[in-house]
DNA sequence: TTGTAGGCGTTATCAT
DNA sequence: ATGATAACGCCTACAA
């Protein structure tokens, strides 16, 4: 059961191996009756060309990289799919790897990736991600870093204006009355998430407010968790903001356990929006990123990172967007 | 900026090729001396090996393929990560396709796979997907099926007892004293589609009810245009059932749009749940399956097909679990 | 324990 | 317009 190979369709059409890859890539002259002998060759033996040698002769595999943390949180799943998209529509193939955050497992698949010859990669950095940056850069592999960024590294950079979204919710919580909140945050040393701390408290600087900053973990329980932290303080906050989409949730799952009600009892909001797909009844006040286009740009950079020799790294920064809905309300008194 | 090959490092280390490729692979005896010195060698030199020119010796390229319809339905995130985790474990990469239910693309991609000569895929058939199925035959391409299956056609299928699933919800709806159903289903030729509905209409079988079936698209829009028509049916049917998770999203949304209250004025039930990381309030009567260990169990059967000659076709069908909650109860009358 | 020869399936380059 | 040659980087088989 060997597989065709080009010499076996050469050999059939009464012509060179050269002759035949000229013909599958038309890279190169070919006499119509040839082409047609050839092409006749190809399909009898139902000839598929190795991207193996292809790629080992070309030093191009066709194949990108996109590396998340977890392709189950929302977010992450609406970026490959416009990742997907993007590199389909140019041919190209796309490769999944989950870290869960561990820096480990990020190592480990850049060293997989970069034995595979990959020719490009997307990369959202597991929390300071230095180590993975330095050792793609060591290897020369182009590179396009999405949604967070490597701090006190040069890269290109799809990403969000988390910074300026975070403060048009902390205006909003504001303008609603609020003046004790609290932010439920992941760990410390993710760009994203620091800058939507910093962007929260910076807008609301000079006024008199109280802002308390809890860290936890990056999946819901933790958000239920914190929560339970964050109304046990002296005086209750009476605003949430979550730094990412399943905080938001474990926190109103914690809410909800705990018997307290949103947005009578407390304000809770949060960073990243649920798809139209998945809610029924669309209920938290957000701030809302283009998960899809992020990825889909990121690859399109990439791609031109690609065929642009000496390309510089580029930083392209999305708008968010603040959608006000029923969690968020003024504060009971 | 030329690549350090096998051959770099064998020089460095003042041997060959084939020492090193020894040491690499721990495929043969090297002196401990030696092998100290290829190691430094290696390390020196930052040696990557290529896995294109490996594949190419071994006709093996530890990469697996997942072609589903869209990661975003979170069925297929699930499935998707899932296998993303198994396939790991065993030191494969996994590439990712969607074929938005298009048998063209799912052509395209197939095609695709078998000149990156991937050691395997994963497919959630398209539609009928005989053709893909055909074309992956004919290339002696190993492959599992997941989820639906291909009919009339030899294959290794990981898939769950939708027939009975469907099965066991029409008796709990009958239970609850409904009589007059109305399915919400996807278009005609999906396997997983087609038992649900039979499934649910046989359990049904010799008793005094009617059973309404509504074929549509797969989206949540589709779910909520089928909700109108359902709701125009008269008698209009007390209970519903929405053959996958996005229908049944849609539906629901489409109820809330016509201002109709579930479960006071009708009551909603469908295929598929949704990831707990992902729901607040879960509200929604569902079969549920267990989509990750359906991506796991996958990979596990395609990786012994790996490794084994003669491999058998063989099926697997994971239980489903009926889940009763909020969105169910007695019809109004 | 280590090395030599050859080939995996392509394509660039140069020649005819 | 077509062909011969060599090389991409690695490993199997065999020899030393």
């Amino acid at each position: 059961m060997r597989r065709v190979t080009i010499k076996d369709v050469a050999a059939q059409a009464g012509v060179t191996d050269m002759t035949v890859s000229r013909v599958v890539n038309a890279s190169g002259p070919v006499s119509e009756k040839v082409r047609l002998r050839v092409e006749a060759a190809i399909n009898d033996l139902g000839y598929i060309p190795n991207q193996l040698a292809r790629g080992l002769r070309l030093k191009r595999t066709n194949t990108l990289a996109l590396v998340v943390s977890d392709v189950t949180n929302p977010f992450f799943t609406t970026v490959a799919r416009g990742v997907e998209d993007a590199a389909s529509d140019a041919g190209n193939l796309v490769l999944l790897c989950n870290t869960d955050e561990s820096e480990k497992e990020e190592l480990r698949y850049v060293e997989m990736l970069a034995q595979q010859r990959v020719d490009g990669m997307l990369l959202v950095p597991a929390r300071s991600g230095q180590a993975a940056h330095d050792l793609v850069n060591r290897l020369g592999m182009p590179m396009v870093v999405i949604d967070r960024h490597v701090r006190l590294r040069e890269q290109s950079v799809v990403r969000c204006d988390s910074y300026g979204g975070a403060a048009s919710m902390a205006k909003h919580l504001f303008d609603l009355g609020h003046r004790h909140f609290c932010i439920v945050a992941g760990p410390t040393g993710m760009t994203t998430s620091d800058d939507r701390i910093a962007g929260f408290v910076n807008a609301l600087d000079g006024l008199d407010v109280k802002v308390h900053v809890l860290h936890g973990g990056y999946l819901p329980e933790s958000g239920s968790e914190m929560v339970t932290r964050a109304v046990a303080l002296e005086p209750r906050p009476t605003a949430l903001f979550a730094s990412n989409n399943f905080l938001t949730i474990g926190a109103l799952q914690g809410l909800n356990a705990l018997g307290i009600k949103v947005p009578e009892e407390i304000t809770l909001t949060g960073f990243d929006d649920l798809p139209p797909s998945l809610v029924t009844a669309p209920f938290l006040t957000v701030v809302d990123q283009p998960a899809y286009q992020m990825g889909r740009q990121a690859v399109e950079l990439l791609l031109k990172q690609l065929d642009t020799p000496d390309f510089q790294p580029t930083e392209i920064v999305l708008p968010t967007e603040l959608i006000v809905r029923k969690s968020s309300a003024p504060p009971a008194d």
